[in-house]
DNA sequence: TTTAATGGAATGAATATTCACTCCTTTTGG
DNA sequence: CCAAAAGGAGTGAATATTCATTCCATTAAA
């Protein structure tokens, strides 16, 4: 097996067994077993298990942004681009029930409070799709005059326990649910 | 001290320490000493962890129904009944910040998933206020015609969100702002 | 043959839970 | 009314378990 190769399996093992099982309920060997792999052999490719979790994260990240903004086009009116990244996020977390539970793990640990304070400081560069939007929609009057804090959650929040409902396996979500969904999460934030 | 009074002790101890730092952070022996108790005596209340756990969020449900429901009026339109309700879930939650920790940290857990698979089955009189008004809602063709796990989504899912970025210190919510974002979630399930 | 990578047993720290004992309150017997 | 005995709550050191991490004998690559 290649060296990338092995990595991987050993990332793939841990967003599945983190996202099933939580931070605590997946001890590094039982990483190893589910990667074929050692579990010495973890730690020649993550120092520790805290930057295996982070290095995971970001991974998801980096797969998570190039989706929702694949086509988006920020000259759009504001509505528009919000239906745009309201459904792609919505979608992607549907398809992607692991790569939800392990964001919504991660968030609710000290880990996400950390990262999210860095963050208000210096913004990071791909959420700031949502933040000029949210800017933009206030300024010309599309939105409703609330701190952008209220805006994240007002269209962010249904969309994570939707996601988690279905996950979970209390609702089944369709296209023209979604669309439906993300219209409501609309007319909860404009004007 | 009194036996209750003991309990008492613990169970805020135990509540303390795991709003704080979370289930897997908050050892026996932690909660014993800020309970001013020996650890061995947690066992003489509680079984196990496990059930000092649940013990403990049912607790907490005891406190957030019934705050709620003071004043609430099953008979007045569903917008007001819906303001009444979503605001006293806010307020309760911003103001005892270590309950609403709690909650999350559960609801996040296993033990959260089980217990909603549970209540699906046989509803569990409290929540009961809620589904009812969005059934109302719906066949009174005031409400959006979707699932009504959606729409739990649209009117909570801000509310927790909101509370989490007060509670993280990323925003201060007060009156103004609590009345305006309940009046945003109600833009969002109204028809 | 030499070097690097690997697996998985060994280690030690952290933890939940148990249990033998103490101490205080209540009951009993005189 | 008092002294002795019983009952049972409270304790925390001891135990058993679970982990992350390390270490080194074995295997694979160069």
């Amino acid at each position: 097996m290649l060296k990338t190769e092995k990595r991987d399996e050993i990332v793939r093992a841990a967003l599945e067994t983190i996202a099933e099982h939580g931070f605590h309920g997946a001890p590094i060997a039982m990483i190893a077993t589910r990667a074929g792999v050692g579990a010495g052999t973890i730690y020649r490719y993550f120092e520790n298990k805290d930057i295996l979790i982070s290095a995971l994260y970001q991974q998801i990240e980096g797969r998570l942004y190039p989706f929702i903004l694949q086509g988006y086009e920020p000259k759009r009116p504001i509505r528009e681009r919000f239906l745009h990244l309201g459904k792609g996020l919505l979608r992607y977390f549907l398809e992607n029930p692991l790569d939800f539970r392990y964001i919504e793990q991660f968030h609710n640990s000290p880990y996400g409070a950390a990262l999210r304070r860095a963050r208000l400081q210096a913004s990071s560069g791909n959420q700031d799709a949502f933040r000029e939007l949210f800017e933009d929609g206030i300024s010309q009057q599309v939105l409703k005059n609330l701190p952008v804090t209220v805006l994240f959650a007002l269209a962010f929040g249904p969309i994570i326990l939707v996601a988690r409902d279905q996950i979970l396996d209390f609702t089944r979500m369709d296209d023209t649910l979604i669309e439906k969904t993300i219209g409501a999460c609309w007319d909860g934030i404009r004007r």
